[in-house]
DNA sequence: ATGTTC
C-alpha cells in the first residue's frame, strides 16, 4: 500500500483501477497503521470502489481494521448516481455512540460521594453480555414506538426532559424508521435490552473536566473546568447486530442483480435508491432510534443515583453517534448534491452555523465526544468550518492490539488495582472484560486528538478525566 | 460490537 506524505497530518492513497476515487488517510507517522498487523489501508482502498463514491475514501486518525470497512471510515456515495449504501460503511452496533451530562458538582465533592455513587450506579446499569435491563417493555408494540421513536419516546414516557431531545443528534430520532425491515429474530434480540450498557469497549464513566482549550464553546456547552459530568458509551446491542447480519446477507443475494461487483465480501451494498437499499435505511434507522432509547433510559437510571447520592441533576450536553449513514447534502466540486454519508467509527462533526443544530449551540458548532481509552483521558471537541471529510472527525482512541492479545498483557484484577491506585473507582461486569480494555490495546486518545485537530476536522474543546468507571 | 461460531 504506498502513501503519499501531502502534509504532515494527510496522507493519499493514489486512485488506481478499480478505484473510483483516491483513498485519503488523516494520521502522523506515528500513528499510521502498521502494515504487519492491520489491513485497514487496504479496506480504505476497497471502500473507494464503491458505486457512486465521490471525494475519497477518508480514514480517520484513529482508523483499524474492520468488517469490509475500516473502523475510523468515512465514504459518500451520490444518491443521483447510483450511490450505495452498505451495512459494513455502517457497522454491526448501529448507531453506537456517546451522550455526556454535565452535573452541579466540582471534582472536589467527590472524595466523599464517590464510593456511593459508584455503588449507586454499579446496582443500576445493567451490563455485560445478554442479561438485564432498565426499561421492561411492556410488549411487542411498546419496542415498535422504540424502534419508530428513539429518545423522544423514551421523554414521552417519562424517562427524560423535553430538554433532553434539543441535545440529541436528530433531537431524539431519525426519520424514516421501517420497522417492518426489521426480522423477528433482531425484535426478539431487543425486546429485553432497552436501557443497557453491554460489553466490550462500552461505559458509564464519571468524569472531571481536566481542562478546557475553549472557554467560551465550553460554557455554551454547558462546560467548566472542574466540573463533574458523566459519559455514557454504548449502541444497539443484539438488536443493531441482527439487524446488520440479515442486511449482509440480504445484500449478497441482490448484488449481482444491480450489477455491483466489489473486491470484498464484506463490502455488500445496495443502492441507496432500491428496495434493498431502502429496507436496510429503514431497520437502520430504527436501529438508531433503539440505540438513542436505549442511551435515554441510561440516563434515567443515572439521573435517579445522582439525584439520591449527591442531590445533584444531570443535564445532557450532546449525544451523538459514530456508526451511522446519513442522507446529507454537501457541496461536490461546487455542486450541492444528496449524499449517504457512512461513518463508521467516525463522528459527525457539524461546523458552527449548521442549520441542524439546536439555536443555543448554533453559534458554536456541534459538541463532537470523544470517549478514551479505560483509565485515560475523553474529549469534547466541536465542528470547524471548510473541513474535509464531509463534516467527520475521529471517535476514540482506535484499537491496535486484539482483544486475546490485549488478555494476555494484564489480568483484570491487576488492571483494577492499577486504577484505583490512580483513584479511579472500578465497577466491572467481568474481569475477562476488564482485562480486554486496558489502555495498552489502544492508541493514545491525545495524540489522535491531537491529529484529528492538525488535520483541520475539529477543535479540541475540552479535556475530561475518569474518577469512576461503569464497565460493560 | 455480538445469545463472544446459525
Amino acid at each position: 500500500m504506498e502513501l503519499v506524505e501531502e502534509s504532515p497530518f494527510r496522507f493519499r492513497i493514489d486512485r488506481r483501477d478499480p478505484m473510483r476515487v483516491p483513498g485519503v488517510v488523516f494520521a502522523s507517522r506515528a500513528l499510521l497503521p502498521d502494515v504487519g498487523s492491520d489491513r485497514s489501508l487496504e479496506q480504505v482502498a476497497n471502500v473507494a470502489t464503491l458505486p457512486g463514491i465521490v471525494g475519497a475514501s477518508y480514514a480517520m486518525p484513529d482508523v483499524h481494521w474492520g468488517y469490509g470497512f475500516p473502523i475510523g471510515g468515512v465514504a459518500a456515495t451520490d444518491v443521483a448516481a447510483g450511490g450505495v449504501v452498505s451495512p459494513g460503511g455502517v457497522g454491526f452496533d448501529i448507531s453506537c455512540g456517546v451522550r455526556l451530562l454535565a452535573t452541579d458538582l466540582d471534582r472536589a465533592d467527590l472524595p466523599r460521594l464517590r464510593d456511593a455513587l459508584m455503588d449507586g450506579l454499579d446496582a443500576a446499569v445493567p451490563r455485560g453480555m445478554g442479561r438485564g435491563a432498565v426499561w421492561h417493555l411492556a410488549d411487542p408494540a411498546e419496542l415498535d414506538a422504540v424502534l419508530r421513536g428513539g429518545s423522544r419516546y423514551a421523554v414521552e414516557r417519562g424517562h427524560g426532559v423535553p430538554r433532553d431531545l434539543d441535545r440529541c443528534e436528530d433531537f431524539g430520532a431519525v426519520a424514516d424508521a421501517d420497522p417492518a425491515q426489521v426480522s423477528e429474530r433482531a425484535v426478539q434480540r431487543g425486546q429485553g435490552q432497552v436501557g443497557s450498557l453491554g460489553s466490550g469497549n462500552h461505559f458509564l464513566e464519571v468524569q472531571a473536566v481536566d481542562a478546557v482549550h475553549d472557554e467560551p464553546v465550553a460554557a455554551a456547552f454547558g462546560l467548566r473546568a472542574g466540573q463533574v459530568v458523566v459519559m455514557i458509551h454504548c449502541g444497539s446491542r443484539g438488536l443493531g447486530h441482527q439487524i446488520c447480519t440479515d442486511h449482509v446477507r440480504a445484500m449478497e443475494q441482490t448484488m449481482p442483480r444491480h450489477g455491483i461487483e466489489v473486491p470484498d465480501r464484506q463490502l455488500a451494498c445496495a443502492p441507496v435508491d432500491s428496495a434493498q437499499g431502502r429496507a436496510y435505511l429503514g431497520a437502520m434507522a430504527a436501529a438508531a432510534n433503539y440505540a438513542r432509547a436505549n442511551r435515554q433510559l441510561l440516563t434515567s437510571a443515572a439521573r435517579r443515583v445522582f439525584r439520591r447520592v449527591a442531590g445533584s441533576g444531570l443535564d445532557l450536553v450532546y449525544d451523538i453517534s459514530h456508526n451511522l449513514a446519513k442522507i446529507e447534502t454537501h457541496g461536490v466540486d461546487g455542486v450541492d448534491r444528496r449524499l449517504c454519508v457512512h461513518r463508521k467509527g467516525a463522528t459527525r462533526a457539524l461546523p458552527p452555523g449548521h442549520p441542524d443544530l439546536p439555536a443555543d449551540l448554533r453559534a458554536a458548532g456541534q459538541p463532537v465526544l470523544i470517549p478514551g481509552s479505560m483509565g485515560t483521558a475523553s474529549y469534547v471537541l466541536t465542528g470547524v468550518a471548510g473541513a474535509p471529510a464531509f463534516a467527520s472527525t475521529c471517535h476514540g482512541a482506535g484499537r491496535v492490539r486484539s482483544r486475546s492479545q490485549a488478555m494476555k498483557t494484564v489480568r483484570g484484577q491487576e488492571l483494577r488495582r492499577e486504577l484505583e491506585a490512580r483513584g479511579i473507582a472500578v465497577r466491572g461486569a467481568s474481569w475477562r472484560g476488564l482485562a480486554e480494555e486496558t489502555p495498552e490495546a489502544y492508541k493514545d486518545v491525545t495524540a489522535v486528538v491531537d491529529v484529528a485537530e492538525g488535520a483541520g476536522l475539529c477543535r479540541r474543546v475540552a479535556r475530561l478525566v475518569p474518577l469512576g468507571v461503569v464497565k460493560g
